[in-house]
DNA sequence: CTCCTATAGGTAGAAATGCTACATATAGCG
DNA sequence: CGCTATATGTAGCATTTCTACCTATAGGAG
C-alpha cells in the first residue's frame, strides 16, 4: 500500500491503537501492522516522530518504564486524545464519503 | 473538510473529473466542488500545479484555446491517465478498507 | 563466544504535496 | 468606473511521511 496515501490520517489511526489501553512505541507499530494483515507497516522513522507530536498537542502521555532490561516509553490517551479521536472518525466517514462518491464515478455536473 | 486530508488522493479526484471528456482547469475545479457539494473547493494555487504535475507525468495532455477572449488550457486523459486512473480507484478501495477497519475500532490484537 | 535477529528508542535530512498569498488579464454587470 | 466571476499562473511556506542512519539489550544459532 503506498504509504504516502496516509498523510493526515496516520494520527487517528495511532490513538485508535491506544484507544483499548496503554501501548509503547514499538507495540504500536506492530499492532497497526498486524491489524491490517501487515499492509500499515509504518518504519520506525515515522512511529516514533509521530508519537512525539501527538504527545506535544496533548493528545497522548508517556511515561518510562524498564522492561526485560529495555526502556519502554509507554502511551496512554488523555481525555483530548479520546475527543480527538471521535473527531478523527467522523471527519473520516465524511472525507471517505466524499472520495468515494467522487472518484467512484457517478455522473458529473455538466460545465461548460 | 480538512483540506490536508487529501494529500496523496487528488490526483485520481482530478483525473476522475477528466474521465467523461475534456475540461479546463476552472472546469475541473468547479465540476469537483459541485460533485462534492462545495466539500471539495480547491484554491487555484492547488489546481494548476496539479494539472501541471499530472501534465508532466503524461497522465493528462492539455492545449491552448481562446474561448470568449479568455485564454484555456484544455486537458483531457491520455491511455496512461485512464490506467493511473483505474489503479487510483483500486488503491482508494484498499486504502479505504483498511483505514476504516482500523480506525472503526474492531478489538485490536493483544499485544504485550 | 560471536554473530545475527528481534526488540526498543531515537534523529537528520530529503521528498512530496497541498496551501496562502500574490500577480495578471478579460468579460460583464450595476 | 468599480466589482465580481472567469481563467491561469508562480513563489514560498507548512506539514507530514520516508529513507537512512545511530544506539542499546536480549536471546538464539553457530
Amino acid at each position: 500500500m503506498r504509504a504516502e496515501a496516509l498523510k493526515g490520517h496516520l494520527d487517528g489511526l495511532l490513538l485508535a491503537a491506544l484507544e483499548d489501553g496503554p501501548r509503547h512505541g514499538y507495540a504500536v507499530k506492530e499492532a497497526l501492522r498486524d491489524a491490517t494483515d501487515g499492509r500499515i507497516d509504518l518504519p520506525t522513522g515515522t512511529v516514533y516522530p509521530a508519537l512525539h507530536r501527538l504527545e506535544n498537542a496533548g493528545l497522548i502521555k508517556g511515561s518510562w518504564s524498564v522492561v526485560g532490561g529495555r526502556r519502554r516509553r509507554t502511551y496512554e490517551l488523555t481525555e483530548q486524545g479520546r475527543r480527538s479521536l471521535a473527531g478523527a472518525r467522523d471527519h473520516w466517514q465524511e472525507f471517505a464519503a466524499v472520495v468515494s462518491a467522487a472518484l467512484g464515478g457517478g455522473p458529473w455536473p455538466a460545465t461548460n
